[in-house]
DNA sequence: GCCAGCCTGTTG
DNA sequence: CAACAGGCTGGC
């Protein structure tokens, strides 16, 4: 479900709210979702901070009380895929259907991890061991970073020169945090048609869909991200971007800079929205 | 690179 | 009923 927008918006609300309470208990109802390969202790963990990188949130935790035994520093990376949610309630109550991870806080309350289809997880890790995950360790720049230059999208698309512009929008180890709708948006911005190649592609426009991409996603932070279907924040609340949403799930209604049919193909095996006029 | 598979729910 | 859904992995 989330990119990195609707993340970093997850991660906004529930740092307000949660930052330096404690976890005092992780209950885990589905085995699959909760990956604790190391056999960390689940109890009294101090939330020092939580961090965003790519469509990861990363829970810094710390114990409580400190032990010269133990671990005194862990991480939970979420993952939230297609349809994860993280919900805080105010006081203890049923699980709710999909819920399959609560965290048990010190004020009553908990955040539960809650997921439909079941392709999110959440993972603990010893601090610093959240690199042996293949998915975060190959992380390309965040697109809103120092990093993320237009020399480096020309340099990756040369790198990916035969996979559709879109393949390597989508593609994590390129960039960090780009998902379906933002890649939509981006190109269309950009005027570059989603399956073009990348190595087709002339610096020129590299250079703007740079441009177009942090604009898109600087934009869906500030409009709290995008809730096509059922995207909620940490409190429940939706966010509005997709009132800005220029070609995604909009094949049939009229391009808001032309009037051409929106039309939407199969890219990078994903549903694709374009503009046939302004996308070349 | 591509694409089936992972899951359940919703929509046509 | 089949097709599709905001993501990623692993096996060709």
């Amino acid at each position: 479900m989330p990119e990195l927008p609707e993340v970093e918006t997850i991660r906004r609300t529930l740092l307000e709210k949660i930052q330096n309470q404690t976890i005092k208990e992780i209950i885990c109802y589905h085995p699959d979702v909760l990956i604790n390969q190391e056999n960390l202790s689940l109890n009294d963990w101090l939330i020092q901070d939580i961090r965003r990188r790519g469509k990861y949130l990363l829970f810094d935790l710390t114990k409580a009380e400190q032990s010269t035994t133990e671990n005194n520093s862990i991480v939970a990376m979420i993952h939230l895929r297609m349809t994860g949610k993280l919900l805080l309630e105010d006081t203890i109550v049923e699980p709710a259907k999909h819920t399959h991870v609560r965290f048990i806080l010190n004020n009553g309350g908990s955040l539960d991890f809650n997921d439909v289809r079941r392709f999110g997880r959440v993972t603990m890790f010893s601090a610093g061991n959240e690199f042996s995950d293949r998915g975060y360790a190959t992380l390309g720049p965040e697109p809103l970073g120092d990093d993320f230059t237009a020399d480096y999208l020309i340099k990756i698309c040369q790198r990916f020169k035969r996979s559709t512009i879109k393949g390597v929008l989508l593609n994590q180890q390129a960039i960090a945090g780009i998902g379906n709708i933002y890649a939509d948006e981006s190109l269309f911005r950009a005027g570059i048609k989603p399956d073009q190649k990348a190595g087709e592609i002339s610096e020129e426009l590299l250079t703007v869909l740079h441009q177009k991409i942090r604009e898109v996603i600087a934009e869906a932070i500030g409009h709290r991200g995008t809730s096509f279907r059922d995207y909620v924040d940490g409190l429940g609340n939706k966010g509005f971007f997709q009132l800005k949403l220029a070609v995604y799930q909009k094949d049939g209604d009229l391009c808001p800079v032309c009037d051409t049919t929106i039309e939407k193909i199969k890219v990078a095996g994903r549903s694709t929205h374009f503009c046939p006029n302004c996308q070349k």
